[in-house]
DNA sequence: GTCGTTGCAAAGCGTTTGCAACTAT
DNA sequence: ATAGTTGCAAACGCTTTGCAACGAC
């Protein structure tokens, strides 16, 4: 198991956080899975790991872990996915055309944040909601006028 | 009954589409609603106009009429959203400490996918997902730094 | 020993499906 | 008359909840 992992969890544990067995499986999940986790995964693989742990265990765990910080949720094309606060924040591209998936540091957009900002007094958080659209291959294959999209999702 | 909602009939009659009582009520519903719909809203609003519609009429019925290019779908904070495609297409901000949603046309960021697909090889669609921030008032009140975000979603 | 956490089983919710009856054309 | 549409009822998939038993501290 990573050091990341045990200092998590005794991070956690400082924070008050009963470390069962099941908190630690499901936050060992979490933190040796790179990008997010959706909770039909963590379910999925904790369930293999620990059988009988039940779904809303792992629910009710993403949650306390968001609550305490150390998770962030976002809105992926597949639902809510999970990850770790620390991370570098990401800008999730989704592809409308073969729904291939792509993911940007999202200092690639903090300018236009500030331009957002300045032109319309909010702040976007592009990281929060991923972002559809085209990827190279398939706006080829559409054509170059960005008009007639046919969504997957 | 505006024109426009006639003229919808019409035309959806001559894609070859039969226009009973129940898919003329929710056309007309979707015509004479600004912005979007959310199928939940429209079931109700049609159960109310005609009492004894079934869930999965609004639903075949808005899925068909994005197929025939009447509406399209966009996902929001609270689920999917129908907006009708002839529009201005919208990109919908909602503000992550007040709930507040602002739309702006989506001419405001034609230059940020401009800059995004000559950047990273994406051509972004910002109208299809909700887009996450903080209005000019919440961030105010969290401080200047964008940093800590505490999503109400 | 305390009180946070768990598993279970059930309910919840919006959505989808199969099918026989219906009806717009 | 025909083929597209409808309502019903059931199933769906994921998520949430209430509660008694359990176990980390």
């Amino acid at each position: 198991m990573p050091a990341s992992t045990d200092s998590a969890i005794d991070l956690l544990r400082e924070q008050g956080m009963r470390m069962t067995p099941q908190r630690i499986a499901i936050v060992t999940e979490i933190m040796t899975t790179p990008g997010y986790v959706i909770p039909m995964h963590v379910i999925r693989r904790i369930q293999a790991r620990i059988p009988g742990v039940s779904p809303s265990t792992v629910y009710r765990t993403l949650e306390r872990l968001e609550q305490v910080g150390v998770l962030v949720h976002v809105h992926l094309e597949s639902g809510i996915g999970y990850h770790r606060l620390n991370d570098v924040q990401h800008v999730h591209l989704t592809c409308a055309g073969c729904g291939a998936e792509k993911e940007l540091p999202s200092s690639a957009l903090e300018r236009l944040e500030g331009l957002v900002e300045h032109d319309h007094g909010f702040w976007p958080d592009f990281t929060h909601h991923a972002i559809s659209g085209l990827c190279a291959h398939c706006r080829q294959a559409q054509g170059p006028s960005p008009a007639a999209h046919a969504h997957r999702s």
